[in-house]
DNA sequence: ATTCCACCGAAACCG
DNA sequence: TCGGTGGAAT
């Protein structure tokens, strides 16, 4: 029965066992925090404390919730339901469904995506004295958002806010938000929280009713909290007269999200919150070598701001390379030697799926990119655009939108003229109009200007085609399910056609993105459960499946963990990111460490950082010193070594166009250990498709272009909207 | 209403 | 360099 905590190790054991009380755990990189989660939450269960409902366990992220919640699932050997197991956006969005009313909203609101409350706070902006060239609507945005993030309603706005004249007038445009979404019985995404935590404040029953319920509170990533979070998770933990049973697991060291509200100060305070709680350090890495621990630790012990603690290897014996640091003379070169590395590794025996290149910003991706093509390597972007962040998403589920509500008058404005139904400014202003007169949601309003006769020509036949789409479409939910409905919706309306007739190299991605929303409409039973999930969800990135090199940033691989790392761009300004240190000075650093931090630490076997003397940035070639970081490691964890000739230090960068450039030598002496025994393989590129010269081709990414020039499987391709590049075969589709 | 061009600015990202 | 944006031209 108690087999489950067999598996652990003592801090591990403690940390699942301790439930009665405050806890922090202190679960550094590869310690097993999610398995102390799961198996506490498990243990609560079995050991008969707490009902499955009682227990509240909070994430950060729908990812990190869903794992948990399978995980549980298979310790407990049944299906877990109906518990409070979700994203702290999540969860809130259940309380405020419950008790919507008590903030004038009933509970069926909507919650708006950034992109709605962009259009919407737009819409405000002209009646107040603002100028939008110094201060832009997402500048707003972002001050607004982050007012919600500490707990300020536009009543109680701290005096320092008030003081600066232009945030007055902000916090009245703060002010005029909230009532038009009150309007729209909507709310953003800050609203969910505060609006709960209104609720707490102004109905101390509400709060009890929560406090007596969860017996058990577990929090996930406590570094990441902000202050809204923090005051929320505050108010339900402490009930008078007893010990709160609150258990938060983070790891200050990976505390990277401040710029996005998080204080890092929630984590540091925790004992002076909870005098008589108790401190588990998990300090056993399960993850990496000795050699990447020892210059993770190296590197992290420069920052003041710590708890501290210092991991641990739990297995010794495994292979054990130094970390390799790699100086170069460009961003070309870097990308080259990286890819040459990867290379060798896969004739080792390694995946590509089990490698990974990770840097600070998005943009760093472009030269490892086109090395790849070039070279016909298989990889992926992690991150990017977000699934549901893409237009042809947002569109879609807009369609939905109002099929489901239709007096949903955001979803609505996003796609009356998608596609173009000569519907402008002007017809727009109109139908704006009759609604504010009337006082009814934009689609009646249509509706009233077209049974009056009072939309001419194109509009006209065009908007009476839509009404009557949107009204088949909604007969068609009740009588075909939803999935038929919205799909004969789209098509009928013409947006298909439109993505179909649209030549650009995106279009046919934009199809797939379309379908692979239908598949995850599919999986919910109604059209209104799925906007649900879709308003609160937006990770789509599948990382397991085909074997591909991963490239993300540094943000996007918290969490994840592969065999070999790269990390590429160690030069000071872009890392440790000048503008960070600009804004924030010293905290911005120690921000950039953990940072670092946390690449490193995403690495089991392998480590190669690297940095380059000259960086192309905004086109301009830019030369920079290695980073700091770099010099906060040792030689006894780390190998340097400068691939630059002496004739580049002499050499303008201009002439170096020779190519007589000769790859490192990266794999001198024999694999040993593991990669010995495994079968070698070769790295074959893809097979000739012999596509001769003056066709037209096909490329995901360059779009449509003329070959030039063949060499064996190598094409040299003249695209039409971009340069002549060199490409393999197997990356293009031949056109008739 | 739509298209075109000049201009500007440029990070990290989950709900 | 590249992409988004806003005003002017068609």
């Amino acid at each position: 029965m108690t087999e489950y905590l067999n598996q652990l190790n003592a801090a591990q054991r403690e940390a699942v066992e301790t439930t009665e009380g405050p806890v922090l755990v202190l679960a550094g990189a590869g310690t097993g925090k999610t398995r102390v989660l799961t198996t506490r939450f498990a243990h609560i269960l079995l050991s008969g404390r707490a009902y499955p409902n009682q227990i509240l366990a909070v994430t950060f992220t729908n990812k990190a919730s869903k794992e948990m919640s399978e995980r549980i699932a298979s310790l407990i050997q049944q299906p877990v339901e109906g518990l409070w197991l979700g994203s702290f956006h999540k969860i809130c969005a259940k309380m405020l469904r419950i008790n919507a009313h008590l903030v004038g909203l009933t509970s069926n609101f909507t919650i708006l995506d950034t992109d709605d409350q962009l259009r919407l706070l737009k819409q405000i902006i002209p009646a107040y004295p603002i100028d939008t060239k110094t201060t832009p609507p997402q500048l707003i945005l972002g001050i607004i958002q982050s007012w919600k993030d500490k707990g300020y309603s536009f009543g109680n706005l701290s005096a320092s806010e008030k003081a600066n004249p232009e945030k007055a007038i902000i916090q009245e445009i703060y002010r005029a938000y909230q009532t038009r979404l009150q309007q729209l019985n909507a709310c953003d995404f800050g609203d969910l929280m505060l609006h709960v935590f209104n609720i707490f404040n102004q109905y101390p029953d509400v709060l009890q009713k929560y406090q007596r319920y969860f017996k058990y509170i577990l929090v996930d990533e406590y570094q990441d909290t902000n202050i809204i979070q923090y005051l929320w998770l505050r108010m339900l933990a402490q009930r008078s007269g007893e010990t709160s049973n609150i258990c938060c697991v983070g790891d200050d060291d990976q505390s990277i999200y401040s710029w996005r509200g998080a204080e890092i100060e929630n984590i540091l305070r925790f004992e002076k919150d909870f005098p008589e709680a108790k401190v588990i350090r998990l300090e056993e890495n399960y993850r990496s070598t000795q050699n990447i621990l020892g210059a993770a630790s190296e590197l992290i012990d420069n920052n003041s701001q710590r708890l501290g603690k210092t991991l641990q290897a739990a297995n010794k014996n495994l292979q054990n390379d130094k970390v390799q640091v790699s100086s170069l003379w460009d961003s070309d070169e870097e990308s080259r030697l990286i890819c040459d590395q990867i290379i060798g590794l896969q004739k080792e025996g390694h995946h590509f799926g089990d490698m990974a290149i990770l840097m600070r910003t998005g943009s760093q991706t472009r030269p490892f990119e086109e090395r790849m093509i070039t070279l016909g390597l298989p990889y992926k972007i992690i991150g990017g655009l977000r699934f549901y962040e893409r237009a042809e998403i947002r569109d879609a589920i807009a369609y939905m939108r109002i099929v489901a509500q239709p007096n949903d008058n955001l979803a609505l404005e996003r796609i009356i003229n998608v596609p173009r139904r000569g519907v402008g400014k002007v017809a727009l202003q109109k139908i704006h109009e009759t609604s504010r007169e009337l006082d009814v949601p934009l689609l009646q309003a249509i509706d009233y200007l077209l049974i009056n006769n009072l939309l001419k020509g194109k509009i006209y036949t065009e908007l009476t085609q839509l009404m009557n789409l949107l009204d088949q479409t909604r007969k068609k939910v009740e009588a075909e399910g939803h999935i038929s409905a919205i799909d004969y919706l789209l098509n009928a309306c013409g947006y298909i056609d439109m993505w179909k007739q649209d030549k650009s190299p995106e279009a046919a991605g934009r199809l797939e993105n379309i379908k692979e929303l239908f598949q995850a409409t599919a999986e919910f039973p109604t059209l209104v459960e799925f906007l649900e999930h879709i308003s609160l969800i937006m990770d789509n990135d599948d990382l397991s499946g085909d074997d591909k090199i991963n490239l993300m940033t540094l943000h996007a691989a918290k969490g994840l963990e592969f065999n070999i790392v790269f990390l590429p761009g160690w030069e000071e300004g872009l890392f440790p990111s000048q503008r960070t240190m600009d804004e924030s000075g010293n905290n911005g650093l120690e921000e950039e460490r953990r940072l670092a931090y946390v690449g490193i630490t995403r690495a089991k076997q392998r480590l190669f950082i690297s940095h380059a003397a000259n960086r192309q940035i905004y086109g301009q070639w830019q030369s920079s010193v290695p980073s700091r970081f770099i010099e906060e490691l040792s030689d006894t964890y780390t190998k340097k070594i400068s691939h630059i000739k002496q004739s580049q230090n002499r050499s303008s960068r201009k002439n170096d166009f020779f190519d007589s450039y000769s790859s490192p030598k990266f794999s001198k002496q024999p694999a040993q250990g593991a990669s010995l025994s495994q079968p070698q393989r070769t790295y074959t590129p893809p097979k000739n498709k012999n596509i001769p010269v003056g066709s037209r081709v096909f490329h995901q990414k360059f779009g449509h272009g003329t070959v030039l020039n063949t060499e064996n499987n190598k094409l040299e391709v003249d695209f039409d909207k971009s340069d002549i590049k060199h490409v393999i075969d197997s990356f293009v589709t031949l056109e008739s």
